[in-house]
DNA sequence: GTCTATAAAGAGATAGAC
DNA sequence: GTCTATCTCTTTATAGAC
């Protein structure tokens, strides 16, 4: 519901009456309207901290570390695409301490995401002329936004589109003999 | 205000407080809340295809044309980052048909952009391995989050960004030898 | 754990004077 | 073109019975 009318766009009546149940009784459940949005935000930081750092570390060779955390980046995100769309825009009507937590979060993960380009840097398989925040910043783009468009009912899933940003960024980003 | 809090987390009491005038003074100008969200939206449409098609006519040889597209993307993008953001994600607001209206700008704009990179692909300087379509949402990906998180008063120019994202673009999309 | 009922505040919008 | 005052509806949240 918040991702499609927004935070404030959604009434706890409305919430109520998705989950078939009267607003009181959400009550019972949560504390307040921003609660909810604070666990969903804090729920989807965790969710793709957690698959990324995990699937960087089982890649077996260090060549295919970059690879496999946007794969599994992309497997979460447009697994659980409204809870990720949430977190990325409307943590704004979050109060001033929750909205510094949640940027944290989401600042701790771009470092594991700097970290792993860096070393493919240091390593020499990644163009160096571009600062790793520089790249950083660049993938996040490319697999952020996806999450806006993506439709899991359509005719493309969500391992080929995982390749064809891959493919990109990694073509993009190589380090070989040019100009 | 629409960006900072939302469309439906702005109040009209406070979108007066912000202009130094009374409520009742808004609806001079305006006949409702959501006129205006309509209003800003359809501006950022409007800036932004003239201005890409502008810069891509005005580009001197076909093989400059998507880096000046890339350019005048981001240049304009940069210098109206809330009236961008806000058409980007609070269209939801609006009424079936004024939706839709937004919908179709954005589509076309698509089109737009998908029109150049067809071409390019034609004349064999961009890779063929990846659909235009898809090749699009790449390219709108990279671009279209940076506004999202851009400072204008950082110590990155808009020119400065353009640069890497095109850099990183279009030699992730360079047709030449690769595996 | 869910309900009915309601409190208290804030929302968008309008009337009508100046 | 701007103001004060107000209407009407919706909002989040709570009280208290079952």
């Amino acid at each position: 519901l918040f991702r499609q009318k927004g935070y404030a766009g959604s009434s706890t009546r409305e919430l109520a009456q998705l989950l078939g149940v009267q607003k009181a009784t959400l009550y019972h459940h949560i504390r307040s309207k921003e609660d909810l949005l604070f666990e969903i935000s804090m729920n989807s930081l965790r969710d793709i901290t957690s698959a990324v750092t995990a699937a960087t570390e089982a890649a077996g060779r260090p060549e295919d570390r970059l690879q496999a955390m946007i794969d599994a980046h992309m497997r979460v995100a447009l697994r659980d695409q409204d809870m990720h769309i949430t977190m990325l825009i409307e943590l704004r009507a979050l109060s001033p301490e929750r909205h510094a937590q949640v940027l944290a979060g989401r600042d701790e993960y771009e470092r594991l995401v700097r970290g792993v380009i860096k070393r493919e840097q240091a390593a020499g398989r990644l163009r160096t002329d571009i600062s790793a925040a520089n790249l950083t910043l660049s993938l996040l783009n490319l697999l952020n936004w996806t999450i806006f468009w993506f439709k899991p009912e359509g005719n493309q899933s969500a391992a080929e589109l995982a390749d064809i940003l891959s493919s990109v960024f990694l073509d993009g980003t190589r380090q070989q003999g040019k100009t």
